[in-house]
DNA sequence: GTTATACTTAATCATATGCTTAACCAAAAT
DNA sequence: ATTTTGGTTAAGCATATGATTAAGTATAAC
């Protein structure tokens, strides 16, 4: 999941993907880079989850999946409360261990 | 950013760092490699801003900057509401043009 | 002063990643 | 039926990444 978010390239895509659903082609066109290595990219995000695609035809068209998005943000979020936790716990314990330091 | 949170070893840093800072050697303990690679690791998430380290006497002491998360978080949710809109005015454009097939 | 500790630096190496080109396939368009 | 379009597969290549070992440095302990 990380991984895929990791390469600005695909950050791209999924910024791209955010703003409604591409085919490959539409989502290839901003970049300087072969077709193939687009598609490459697709695969690592399909693969993480980011994105879903649905082939139709002969076009197959992106669209992201903000479940593995909202799973990311998540994992942050656990460990920035924890430390906040934390930053209170020791907090309490200075205001216990030196009450006249208080504010 | 997201590239340091890429490997798992680094995600395993973080987390123990977020429960309070430790030493070098601390937060090598748990991993079966070789204390040139911890620090190596220690140094990407250091240039991702995810920790700052501080060297007293010989050792080393290693903290999570929160700041750096919340960018990585903050990302992420802008990406996602992003998504969540379009869903929104989809939704409208769908009652408006079609007000029968409302729930 | 000598030894042990807590890293650091440097060199090296295997594998993973991102990209390319060339060849191929199937649906659309002509 | 032929060509174009949109995408896929395969092979190869350069660089990046994650790890290792060996040697060095500086602080702390004895």
């Amino acid at each position: 999941m990380f991984r895929a978010l990791a390469d600005p390239t695909r950050r791209v895509m999924v910024e791209r993907l955010c703003h409604g659903p591409a085919s490959v082609s539409e989502l290839a066109r901003p970049f300087d880079m072969s077709l193939p290595a687009v598609v490459q990219h697709l695969q690592v995000l399909e693969g993480s989850g980011l994105v879903r695609t649905r082939k139709v035809g002969r076009v197959r068209t992106c669209a992201i999946d903000t479940g593995a998005l909202s799973l990311a943000e998540k994992w942050i979020n656990e460990r920035r409360t924890s430390w906040e936790r934390r930053l209170d716990r020791l907090g309490d314990f200075l205001a216990e261990a030196e009450p006249d330091q208080g504010v």
